[in-house]
DNA sequence: TATTTTCGTAACCAAACGGTTACTTATGGA
DNA sequence: TCCATAAGTAACCGTTTGGTTACGAAAATA
């Protein structure tokens, strides 16, 4: 599964948010939205394909933990593009700077 | 539609980057594919209905433009993220630094 | 041991998705 | 005027998606 698949729906987004500030059993996330567990297990199914959750058994208990490197994909991606929704005016303005050298130096 | 599943699909985001480049006819946009002409007339009317494209006519042809600036969403959901998958060690490393203020000053 | 709790999974369903072919409309050019 | 080209759109089709209910397995608990 695609990782830009996976952040389509908005449910699975907010799993990822839910996850972003602890890592919580599969009934603990489930509570959180209005629908069936089968159907949160579903996506953290989908989310843990993409490598984006892992799960950790413990006791009867399956602890997701969200694994946001995953993101770097959709990062990378939507970067080459931020000069246009950001006041970042220009790629060109992140080059270091140039020094003249001295003549001098080794 | 969202924007988010708007990118979710691979044709679309090669359209994005696609016209990127040079606003282009649909015709032109089609021929960089391996489908036909109305299976890219659907992606673009997806695209154009979150407003990631604008179409303008221009005699019988149809000039499609990309609208990056409608990636914000997805900058911004991601960005939050961001110290997960660059060197950055830690949002906070971007607060602007605190100097001293000399007690001479106004 | 019997019961409760956590979770996975199978089977099913309606709707959406991503493609096709066939047809129509509008514009430009011979 | 007649034809070619650009593009939209309707109808259709198979697959995927996102949900449900029903059931079963494993672990904790009474």
């Amino acid at each position: 599964m695609d990782v830009f698949q996976a952040i389509a729906d908005p449910t699975r987004r907010q799993i990822i948010s839910l996850l972003a500030n602890a890592s919580l059993p599969v009934n603990a996330v489930a509570h959180n939205f209005d629908m069936t567990r089968p159907a949160i297990s579903k996506h953290l199914r989908i989310l843990t394909k993409c490598g984006l959750v892992t799960i950790r058994k413990e006791g009867r208990e399956r602890y997701c933990t969200v694994v946001l490197s995953q993101l770097a994909a959709i990062g990378h991606w939507v970067i080459q593009y931020q000069h246009f929704w950001t006041d970042v005016p220009d790629p060109a303005a992140y080059r270091r700077p140039t020094y003249k050298r001295r003549k001098d130096d080794q």
